[in-house]
DNA sequence: CTTCTATACATGTACAGACAAATGAACGGA
DNA sequence: TCCGTTCATTTGTCTGTACATGTATAGAAG
């Protein structure tokens, strides 16, 4: 274990790490219980306040759960369809029992404009890979995903089959979410979007802006839009 | 200070709490430094560590911002509607400089149809509160609020004056909440919401379905019409 | 076989002391 | 004046110890 006491990352973020490696690697496994914190002591030769500082920041995290008298253990995969937290729409589907399929509208690299730019704290004119896909319940169509992907954080994302593995999980697999940024907002779908979602010109739709981070950098920013007339976004939570 | 070693509430907890409260209610403004962890040593007569983890916590939630070498700080509030907490109009209308009103439209007493027993947990005919207000913000119209109450809940309910104290605020003094459901939709108001909210036919509005527990017990049901055009909810959380 | 109890173990909290790192202000010299 | 040094202050981290609290289990008692 490298808790080389004069590197300037502090000891207790340098185990939130390597924990975090190994169940990310899948190395651990959800519900495995992990070794207890005079375990750790001993292997790590840290004090055990240094353990239980990251053990208890990974609990805060979501990571870990830990159960005072009898020990610590890797945190299920969160099995989404909350509001709250960000959600693959290809689980959510399956978990009604629906069938899951998508269409590719569009997927290339372009050339960032200033809001763009500005959006993707990138600069101006730098690659940008866009996506456009249209997700459909039972060939119903229920959501248009316009994508807009940071390349160095997902350098293959234009090579991906996304009929296959939603785009939300190939990030989540390349740049696992550390923050989240959610706006929603209710809008009068334009011409092109009526068209792909099949609906009237009225009908209002329920508008999520998503920008993700990874390990502090942003990677993409989403418009996902949903019809009002066949979709809600509902969450449960604990305060 | 309170911080009895006695109590079940550990100490650290108890003063996040008591920080958070002066800065909840105003007595400590954006900005402001806030005591040295060495004076709350000294004041409250606790350790450092337990000084330090409390401020620690506040300002990974957001409410402080402390800079090393230089002191602690109460953040800047943040000028939005918060999508992921359960806040309060009022607060956030005034945390962004303008002035809220509000305006009581019906509030009585009800006997419970089929669906609102059942949206309520409670048994068909029981007798429930419901309240319709209107939300302005420098008298102009952002959000209407219509709520059911279990009147066990909340007792005096009805005899409660909206226009100073928000349903919200004096649900929370008497029923703090534990958890909450959230469902959002895109919706074309009524006749009768456009009239309130002073909106054009066509205009999409965002409504926002939220159920309240406290206690394990269910409070409140109330349903949020926020106009499309001068409202977004957004927020921001980490993973 | 069931139930209670003692025990070991694991996490939760709290404390006192120590040093590191960043900042800002006071001070002194060119 | 301008620049570098010194110093006090403040937060950041780490250690070692102590006791509290929750859980499971083995063994005793019934």
């Amino acid at each position: 274990m490298n808790t080389d006491p004069q590197s300037p990352i502090p000891r207790y973020s340098q185990i939130k790490r390597m924990i975090s490696a190994r169940i990310q690697s899948g190395d651990w496994r959800p519900g495995d219980r992990i070794a207890s914190e005079a375990e750790l002591v001993r292997d790590i030769g840290v004090s055990r306040m240094t353990i239980n500082r990251a053990l208890r920041e990974l609990t805060l995290e979501g990571q870990l759960i830990r159960v005072q008298g009898v020990g610590t253990f890797v945190a299920e995969n969160k099995a989404q369809s909350a509001l709250f937290e960000v959600k693959n729409i290809a689980d959510e589907i399956r978990a009604r029992g629906g069938r899951h399929q998508a269409k590719v509208i569009l997927l290339r690299r372009e050339a960032a404009g200033d809001p763009t730019a500005r959006l993707l704290e990138i600069n101006s004119g730098d690659e940008v890979y866009h996506s456009l896909l249209l997700h459909l319940e039972n060939d119903i169509p229920v959501q248009i995903e316009d994508r807009l992907v940071v390349p160095r954080m997902a350098k293959d994302y234009l090579q991906q089959d996304f009929t296959r593995i939603t785009p939300f999980v190939y990030l989540t697999e390349v740049a696992p979410i550390s923050e989240a940024e959610h706006v929603i907002e209710a809008v009068l779908p334009q011409a092109e979007d009526r068209r792909l979602l099949k609906i009237a010109a009225k009908e209002p739709c329920i508008r999520l802006h998503r920008r993700t981070w990874s390990d502090g950098k942003l990677v993409s920013c989403v418009d996902l839009t949903y019809p009002g007339s066949r979709y809600r976004l509902s969450g449960r939570f604990r305060a």
